[in-house]
DNA sequence: CGGATATGAGTCTTATATGGATCATATAGC
DNA sequence: GCTATATGATCCATATAAGACTCATATCCG
């Protein structure tokens, strides 16, 4: 980020977000796994996990999945075969869909 | 990171973040929204906007859930209110667990 | 078809997230 | 209650993600 920046998060994300970590620190203390190893296993640092696990909204979104993958946390409520019908099905829909947005010429007609 | 990364991602994060992506891009295109107009309402920049629909693992988890609220897309499946409902749940049993994981003292007497 | 524009892909720069280490504290388990 | 250890919190160094630009191409829409 060249521009300094300051990122506002919606209530949603937030929430969500929190939810997420919940859940990970949830699973990970009933399958009694320290830190630690859960960090290791994930190929991750303890800080970083620590700051999963506290829901911090600037971590890698892939650290974060394979972390919840590790414990066995679904992603969408789906398990691999279904995420895989249902990654299908998304590309389906996205191969009708227009390939760019146009926006609506401005000005109706205001020439001459 | 000081000592250089190479992070190996499961089957499993990469389709779920493939679908991420997929979703996303799906919801914008439906809404007739172009990538900036997002990345603009995002507060992000539409190079990172390109990259979370292409399901970059890199992404900060947060960048990524803000586009998705901002497309009306439902993390977990629930809507802000049941998603409060499921984070106080969680924190409730939260609670009930222990603080920290203790790893059985191990050699189970191997002494005198 | 043609023109306008959205998208994709690259480069460069810089703010910053992450890893590693350390220290203090909490807490589990005997 | 004790003790070993897991966790939490900082600090530093550095790899790197993200922003800003630019150019080329795709593609939509009149």
């Amino acid at each position: 980020m060249p521009k300094s920046i300051t990122r506002t998060y919606s209530r949603y994300s937030r929430d969500a977000s929190a939810l997420f970590a919940g859940l990970i620190r949830t699973a990970r203390i009933e399958r009694k796994l320290t830190v630690q190893e859960v960090a290791d296993r994930a190929g991750i640092s303890r800080g970083l996990l620590q700051r999963i696990e506290k829901g911090d909204l600037k971590c890698e979104i892939g650290a974060v999945f394979e972390v919840a993958t590790i414990l066995g946390i679904k992603l969408f409520g789906a398990d691999e075969s279904t995420l895989i019908k249902h990654l299908r099905r998304t590309e389906d829909k996205l191969m009708l869909l227009p390939k760019s947005v146009r926006k609506k010429t401005r000005a109706v007609r205001d020439d001459f």
